[in-house]
DNA sequence: CTAGCTTTGTGAAGATTTTCACAAGCACCA
DNA sequence: TGGTGCTTGTGAAAATCTTCACAAAGCTAG
């Protein structure tokens, strides 16, 4: 099987996302045409991305809404629960514990983690905040799968050593840097200062043929 | 000029953070092999990128880390303040206000807004939360080009569309929806379940070879 | 001053991703 | 049953991004 580009990956979870609106609105078929128009994307690309994986449409109709939302939650494993530990008990922790958009996809935060021993035992939605160092062994005891790390830069790598050492076998890095993992785990990174730098530097281009800021 | 890719400005980001720290720790110089093994990449990728916008190295000896750092700020636009609002005062709209990375960075937050009534006047941090009504005029008042958008994906587009008009130049949007903006508008976006979904993909399709979860 | 070692800057090659364009397939209608 | 209109699926072309490979340049030592 040919390897599948990321963003091929993150378009289909975008194609999802509306596919699930139009179900509910009980919309029988949308074609390429019309999920492009939603997606930001175009129409070859829509088909391009889904045929990767077969033929789900038909000619002169669309794609079946229901049906293909269901094939969509089978390729991007979705069908299953998947259990996640929040590591860090900051102010991020906190909104990714309570992010409803987890649970609605299938991930269940069954442990949240923090260093600071004045935060243990505290209450946080429906999880208890518990010390780090029962975390190895709850990892391997829930067969959580899935990390979200909301911790400082300072401390990221040692923590994904010792989660990865646990058996840990996918990492959401919220920290500010560079994280290795073996290759058998799965990382992705989200830098939001990162995301304001790329903004800066598009209005700062930008300005230089538009009118220069104050 | 040529186009610059999105891709090429996050790295550039990233090597910014990197030479910041070896400039902190009183480095002189910084080869293109060292910048990229400390952010993950190839020496050669370092070597392009930065050639876009000059030639700051010097053969046989790498980049000076000091006047590197200087000149990236400079090309990403950081040499200067951005102000920047935050429209939603929820649990990730909390989380950005006190992120020390963004004001690290340059990026200070002069105002936070929320729809809820109860909120209203608040004290958040430095700021207080106001409401969305005073939220055109504090704009253009403030001249604030940045918005941070951390409000449910149901409202997004209205209050895109309002701020839009108020005068701001670029977003960053945490809703989970795709929003659309006028082409003079910078716009990016972060979907933390299209994050862990990518994750959940990964996992799906190397268990399929691996070994497949309970 | 020259030889030797190192590292940049960059055209060209290679790889990947997106777009194009059109034959093939399906539904509907008369 | 055959014609018409629409939309998919997909090779091929185009565009974009990354890697390669090497000449040019600087530093050090003798």
């Amino acid at each position: 099987m040919k390897r599948i580009a990321d963003s091929t990956v993150r378009r289909l979870s975008m194609y999802l996302r509306y596919l699930e609106d139009l179900d509910t609105r009980g919309q029988q078929t949308a074609s390429s045409d019309e999920l492009a128009h939603l997606c930001g994307t175009t129409p070859a690309q829509v088909r391009k991305d889904l045929s990767f994986f077969g033929s789900f449409g038909k000619r002169g109709l669309g794609y079946p809404v229901h049906e293909l939302t269901a094939h969509l939650r089978e390729i991007l494993g979705l069908q299953r629960e998947w259990k996640v530990i929040i590591v860090g008990a900051g102010k991020i922790g906190a909104a990714l514990a309570n992010y409803r958009g987890f649970r609605q996809r299938g991930f269940t935060v069954v442990g949240v983690y923090d260093h600071d021993p004045a935060k243990v035992g505290k209450a946080w939605g429906d999880a208890t905040i518990r010390s780090m160092d029962s975390l190895a062994q709850d990892i391997q005891r829930e067969e959580a799968p899935i990390a979200v790390l909301a911790i400082p830069a300072e401390n990221a790598q040692a923590v994904v050593d010792q989660i990865v050492a646990a058996g840990i076998r996918a990492i959401l890095n919220f920290a500010p840097t560079q994280i290795s993992v073996p290759p058998h785990v799965s990382l992705k990174s989200v830098n939001m200062a990162m995301e304001l730098e790329g903004l800066s530097f598009a209005l700062t281009n930008a300005g230089l043929l538009d009118q220069g800021a104050a």
